[in-house]
RNA sequence: AAGGCAGUUCGUUCUAUCGAUCCAUGCAAAUGGGUAGGAAAGUCCGGGCAACGCAGGGCGCCGCACUUCCUAACAGGAAGGAAAUUUCAUGACUUAGGUUAUGGGGUUGACAGAAAGUGUCACAGAGAGCUAUACCGCCCGUAAAGUUUACUUUGCAGGUAAGGGUGAAAAAGUGGGGUAAGAGCCCACUCGUUCUAGCGUGAGUUAGAAUUGGGACAAACCUUGCGGGUUGAAAGACCAAAUAUAUCCGGAUCAAAGGGCGGCCCGCUCAAUAGCUUGCUAGCCGGAAGGGUAGGUCGAUGGAGAUACGCCGUGAGGCAUAUCCAAGAUUAAUGAUAGAAAGCACGGCAAAACCGUGUCUACAGAACCCGGCUUACAGAACUGCCUUUUGU
RNA sequence: CGGGAUGUAGCGCAGCCCGGUAGCGCACUUGCAUGGGGUGCAAGGGGUCGUGAGUUCGAAUCUCGCCAUCCCGA
């Protein structure tokens, strides 16, 4: 039952906040894989809590089952995909994808006590098709989890550089 | 039956699992329902809507341009006119190739004005534009020479736009008369222009008369007529949060953000509320400038709305009645995966049925909303026309 | 979403307003000069003027429709 819930992907999830945003892809750091690119801020549980109640007006707290480690945001680039189509599929594919992996992103998350903004990125210049896109997001998913551990052992020094 | 052209319509469906968004019910959990197109695209026109501006007129700028109608409006659409082009039929001319006239059908287009003015017409050519132009040629006169004694050649002064040549284009065309040779110089027909009459709402058309008739380009400047206030949902209205008023301008206030003198810069001088460190700080309202915030609601989806039927109109369309509500996101939903079905193509067959195979099933994604235009589009169906073949 | 500009030889550009010959620099090829190379000099080749139509006797140029690229606007 609880591992069915693990598959939504609500509003509360996706990041909105312009500030945040422009935190992300000025200061955080950057794992690319082709045709995916993806840049990650981490967070402390204050900042977390705060891009929550900035996200829903009135002020009202998730009311999902399991804990909310991240918020994303997904991309494709005009220049890289021309047509709208071609755009609106590959987002839906990596929403997809993402919705059903998730989980395994928390688990790393949460056994280092940090939280995270995300933003994918879709880089490539074709259309890809969903099996082949999500070895690949494999891939980049084991690579961000060498980067959690690595963040989590020197504490104090990282969240000092994000704070400046 | 096949192919081509034009137009119209449609443009995949179902099931399972996991989601997204909106609406309704509900305290909540949850349940039920809706959810992309004909072009949503390009952003090429026209409107709605909003803010700001606005006495009236002119100039300028931009756009449009056969006629009548449709429309909220339009550079859109409908019907028509004239033209161009293509095809067929008939007639005439020609040795043939072909040319030309009339009529029918199809297609096409930003079809006002060149007799208001300016400009351009390369190269070639004698000459490229209001009574133009004489290179070759033709003709008259005259002088000289030659001789067959009425001709030839050359020069000079004229006439000539018929013929040659150049060019995209050479100053209406064809035929006849006329003449020294020629010429709309005269005549007939054709074309053009003007006038009159009939028909048509009108563009025009038909008939008659007059007329020698003054190229092309306005998608060159321009002229005439008509239209256009500017900006664009990032318009704009409101709520929340946040901040800092140094400075400048105007006003309120018992008073003060200054006044007076000399022509100005500038200098001198006088006056002024409260506080205290006695020369510094500080007060209200609106605007400019600067700073802060980076969240939400409305605008924003019931409208020039869709469907059906009836009437009017050649048609675009209009009127009346009935029924219906049919996407509403905002880091941006309308999906992903799996499996069937249907269509299409190919093969197994000569055909049908059936079976098998498949890198097949397009173009493409709302962003305030409508009316058009343009462009893209696998495949399917229907209608009209044309061509070819077969049968009657 | 709303504006604006550009497309010409392998590369960078001019010519377009006001229509008639497509040109400049670098690069390329050949020759000369040098013992050889560079440099220099001379000659030469190479362009559907992005694309499809239209106006015109004639279009890189004027007009319209598409295509591609780039730049602005909170």
């Amino acid at each position: 039952m609880e591992k069915l819930m693990q598959y939504t992907f609500s509003k509360d999830e996706r990041l909105c906040s312009e500030k945040i945003l422009a935190r992300l892809y000025e200061s955080g750091f950057v794992i690319s894989k082709y045709p995916l690119r993806l840049n990650v801020l981490l967070l402390t549980e204050e900042e977390f809590t705060e891009l929550l109640t900035l996200g829903s007006p009135t002020g009202t707290k998730y009311k999902g089952v399991i804990e909310l480690r991240a918020q994303i945001s997904i991309n494709a680039s005009k220049k890289r995909l021309k047509r709208a189509v071609m755009r609106n599929r590959m987002k839906r594919i990596l929403r997809e994808i993402y919705r059903h992996k998730k989980h395994q992103i928390y688990t790393d998350l949460a056994s280092s006590g940090k939280y995270a903004a995300i933003g994918l990125i879709y880089v490539g210049t074709s259309e890809m098709d969903y099996w082949e896109l999500e070895k690949v997001f494999d891939k980049v998913r084991r690579n961000l989890r060498e980067r959690i551990v690595a963040a989590a052992a020197p504490r104090a020094a990282t969240g000092n550089s994000l704070e400046g």
